[in-house]
RNA sequence: GCCCGGGUGGCGGAAUUGGUAGACGCGACGGACUUAAAAUCCGUUGGCUCCUUGAGCCGUGAGGGUUCGACUCCCUCCCCGGGCACCA
């Protein structure tokens, strides 16, 4: 058998395509129905592509490709996310600075993506590095801070030790750093912080409308974590505060048998009594201690005050208790403990001996244990008995608010964005401290605030941005009194060039300013033409960080008019992570990770595109199979092979006619079109492969193909294998480039089949077939059909048959 | 603990959403070509039982239910993966 080139061919088409510059171009404005197909840019490491980026990158160049075919105009863009951490830390240890190697790593990454063939629209490529993006980037800061935003505060916030920065609460979940995974300390910082709350119920509410994995939205429902319910006042005994209690809970107000303060609470040192004071004084001290390394108490811990509340539903006095459990930055910082209805305040009570009573009973279980947490039918709860949990909490609830002790009230779990880092690496915060005025904000004209070049540029760890050293850069003029000034030496966070970088994609155009690549102008008719991205492809990794603040971003840009539509991201897709051959997450230490290159090197890019498609649901997590690319290599070869025979037989015999051909043909257009509008791209190749054993078996049995009908089926492998495909299209004396082909169209009479197999069933069980041309059948038809077939003497002869059960084309089940 | 996913041959996975379970690929086994190997091609390949072809039974994590019919729907349980975790 005739194996390919890979190698050569390959290179070819990609000088051919490289030169043609207005082959993969997306227009501004066409009559064309316009389609935006997004994947997630890298970070450009050292490493070069990973196979995961192969992978989410084939799936969009799939799509973008059916897409142009079908007669689209499709924006799929490519961009780089290079500042951050992984090339400061990078930079760092080859002592170099970041400037120098990202763009050579950019150019890796580049040469990579063209060799996987992908249809990049490269004009419009970005790196959030250039001066010219990130301008935009401190812009639309700016804008946040004019808009009342941005706010500086001292807070204990998470900080990464390796990593030598302070870090957003997403980038720290689980008290581990999301980039390096060294265990995060509890430091206080002055920092910035976005006002992301702000946007917490929009954030929440517009998740609605979005045609997003389901796992995701719920990840970014429970990260904002809307909690309705009532903020109620209980009065102290001997004081004139009060204390003030967030619940969503108030049905179960009659069982509060203790409040709790947190230990940052105002009134807790305040009201103790004095017996109480040194144990509390210590206590507390004690937990700020193991709060700021980032420590929890197993068991629950606390200590009585010695005061007292005065429940205001039933004027019960209730003992005041201080513990770590309670979150000083949650709701109000005190609770009403209900241990009847609660886990944790159940557990306090039974350490410490508080009483418990029970008010609300289940109406579905029986025998079940305190506490008991779920929604349930009041009791002892005076007037309330007996109305549900629901009920009650509106009642009670109106009750409270009539006699002024208590409000409706919401909390978010959200809090809002720490954005400012100590680092290099990043977009400055354009923002300058004046003696006299403060903090001023840069002028617009002046934007952007370019990073400087230097040679160190060492964290501290001090909290000190390493800017702070480059005096000659920190010092500048005040913008609004002129004065001597210095600027803000923290720079952004690397969400932040992500935030917007699908809008650039659009803005992006050529500079009349020579020295600059290109120029970005805000044109909101572009925007209103191109968004919102119709498809965005990425790891899952990113549901509640970039994905969330991107929204956000969004959602204030559409405030001010600079966005046409309130969310970014119609449809979002989630690839599945590909592991290594052992099933193991890939990774160095492992020594399991496979490397794009040597793939291709071995196989071929268009062997490596379909071999990932091919591995399982684009969705699944699946291991790579060493052996498992042999398969797609194989069929590779296999179609080269038969294009070949086809020529010479084309050049010998004339055109016949096949019906089964015309059918079998149909139906992959119609097979194909619809599993890569559905993303099933493993299915897809499936039915390539069936097709292909179909053809090579007809070609053996001395049947003539019409290549013009082979030449279908390669159109419609162009979006996977383009290289083989393009490449046997020109053998073929074609001189086009497929990209301009139209997509194969399908007839959906011919989809109806000829004959219809049916399968017997005596109750239920399979137990033979047969095929007739009718689709319909009477029931004397049946009977007479079945009689015929021998199973008939085995199962039905001497059986009395209750009900023929007929489903029209498939099935034919006896119930005797 | 809570919230999402998911359990189908030796392996990756199909199954038109209630209608022939195991498509397609890998691997394995047998054969062809070859001095030989690789490559390639052809055939077999869920398990068990019986006998010669062939036939029968079992089989989609476990148990139960609905249905003429269940991988698919319902209930209970087990296991695996992911997310969140003192969020009142």
């Amino acid at each position: 058998m005739n194996k390919y080139n890979f190698r050569k061919i390959e290179k070819k088409w990609q000088r051919i395509w490289q030169r043609k510059k207005e082959l993969w171009q997306a227009f501004d404005f066409s009559r064309k129905s316009k389609i935006y197909i997004l994947d997630m840019f890298p970070y450009p490491s050292g490493e070069g592509l990973h196979v995961g980026h192969v992978e989410g990158y084939t799936a969009t160049d799939i799509l973008s490709r059916f897409y142009r075919m079908n007669g689209y105009n499709v924006l799929h863009p490519m961009g780089f996310d290079a500042f951050g951490l992984p090339a400061e830390n990078f930079a760092l240890k080859m002592k170099k600075n970041p400037m120098t190697f990202v763009p050579k790593n950019i150019e890796h990454f580049r040469q990579q993506m063209k060799s996987l063939g992908f249809s990049y629209d490269w004009q419009r490529e970005i790196s959030t590095t250039d001066p010219e993006y990130y301008k935009w980037t401190q812009l639309i800061f700016l804008k946040m801070y004019q808009a009342g935003l941005v706010y500086e505060k001292e807070a204990p916030i998470n900080f990464c030790p390796s990593c030598k920065t302070g870090l957003a609460d997403e980038e720290a979940v689980g008290g581990r750093c999301e980039r390096c995974g060294s265990a995060t300390e509890i430091k206080f910082l002055k920092q910035w912080h976005i006002k992301i709350t702000a946007y917490a119920d929009r954030l929440l509410e517009d998740l609605e409308e979005l045609d997003w994995p389901e796992n995701v939205k719920e990840m970014q429902r429970n990260w904002i974590g809307k909690s309705e319910g009532y903020e109620l006042l209980f009065d102290i005994d001997g004081y004139d505060d009060k204390i003030n209690v967030f619940t969503t809970r108030l049905d179960t107000i009659f069982g509060a048998t203790f409040i709790v303060l947190s230990i940052h609470h105002p009134l807790a040192l305040k009201i103790a009594k004095p017996d109480y004071v040194l144990n509390l004084e210590e206590y507390i001290q004690e937990q700020l201690k193991k709060e700021k390394l980032g420590i929890f108490d197993k068991e629950l811990t606390g200590v009585f005050t010695g005061a007292y509340a005065i429940n205001p539903i039933n004027k019960f006095k209730i003992p005041i208790w201080v513990s770590s459990y309670v979150l000083g930055h949650y709701g109000t910082g005190a609770i009403m403990g209900v241990p009847a209805h609660d886990e944790r305040d159940y557990k306090f009570a039974k350490k410490f001996g508080l009483e418990v009573i029970e008010v609300i009973k289940a109406t579905q279980k029986k025998n079940y244990e305190l506490p008991f947490i779920e929604d349930g039918v009041l009791i002892n709860s005076n007037e309330y008995t007996g109305i549900s949990s629901q009920e009650a909490r509106e009642k009670i609830g109106q009750k409270l608010i009539n006699d002024g002790l208590a409000k409706k009230s919401v909390y978010y779990k959200l809090r809002d964005w720490i954005f400012s880092r100590q680092r290099y690496w990043g977009e400055p915060i354009p923002l300058v401290r004046c003696p006299k005025c403060k903090v001023v904000p840069v002028k617009e004209k002046d934007l952007p605030i370019l990073l400087p070049k230097v040679k160190s540029y060492e964290p501290t760890g001090t909290g000190e941005s390493p800017l702070k050293n480059i005096k000659k850069w920190v010092k500048t003029k005040c913008p609004k009194c002129n004065g001597p000034a210095e600027r803000e030496t923290q720079t952004m966070p690397q969400w932040a060039g992500s935030c917007w970088y699908y809008l650039a994609y659009i803005l992006k155009q050529k500079s009349k300013n020579k020295k600059q690549k290109y120029e970005i102008i805000w044109d909101i008719k572009k925007l209103k033409y191109w968004l919102p991205v119709d498809l965005y492809v990425g790891g899952v990794e990113h549901a509640v960080l970039h994905l969330l603040y991107a929204r956000f971003w969004h959602k204030f840009l559409y405030n001010l008019g600079w966005v046409p539509t309130k969310e970014p991201f119609k449809r979002l897709f989630n690839q599945g992570l590909i592991l290594g051959p052992d099933g193991q997450k890939m990774s160095k230490s492992r020594g399991n990770v496979i490397n794009p290159d040597d793939v291709i090197k071995e196989y071929g890019a268009d062997a490596l595109r379909m071999f990932e498609m091919f591995l399982g649901p684009l969705e699944a997590e699946k291991p790579w199979s060493t052996e498992g690319i042999k398969g797609i290599s194989r069929f590779l070869n296999r179609v080269w092979d038969l294009a070949q025979r086809i020529k010479i037989q084309d050049s010998r015999s004339k055109i016949q006619e096949d019906k089964e051909l015309d059918y079998e043909l149909n139906k992959l257009i119609y097979e194909v079109s619809q599993g890569i509008l559905n993303l099933r791209f493993n299915v897809v190749i499936a039915k390539f492969m069936i097709f292909e054993d179909f053809l090579r078996k007809k070609i053996e049995a001395g049947r003539f193909i019409d290549k013009e009908k082979f030449l279908t089926f390669i159109k419609l492998l162009f979006p996977f294998a383009p290289y083989l495909a393009q490449e046997i299209w020109q053998r073929f004396n074609k001189k086009t480039l497929l990209d301009y082909e139209n997509w194969p169209k399908y007839d959906e009479r011919l989809l109806k089949k000829k004959t219809f197999k049916y399968v017997i069933q005596v109750n239920g069980k399979k137990r033979g077939f047969f095929e007739t041309e009718k689709e319909s059948l009477t029931e004397k038809e049946i009977k007479e059909l079945v009689q015929s077939l021998p199973l008939y003497e085995k199962y039905l002869k001497k059986a009395k048959i209750k009900k023929i059960i007929f489903i029209k084309g498939k099935v034919i089940n006896f119930v005797i």
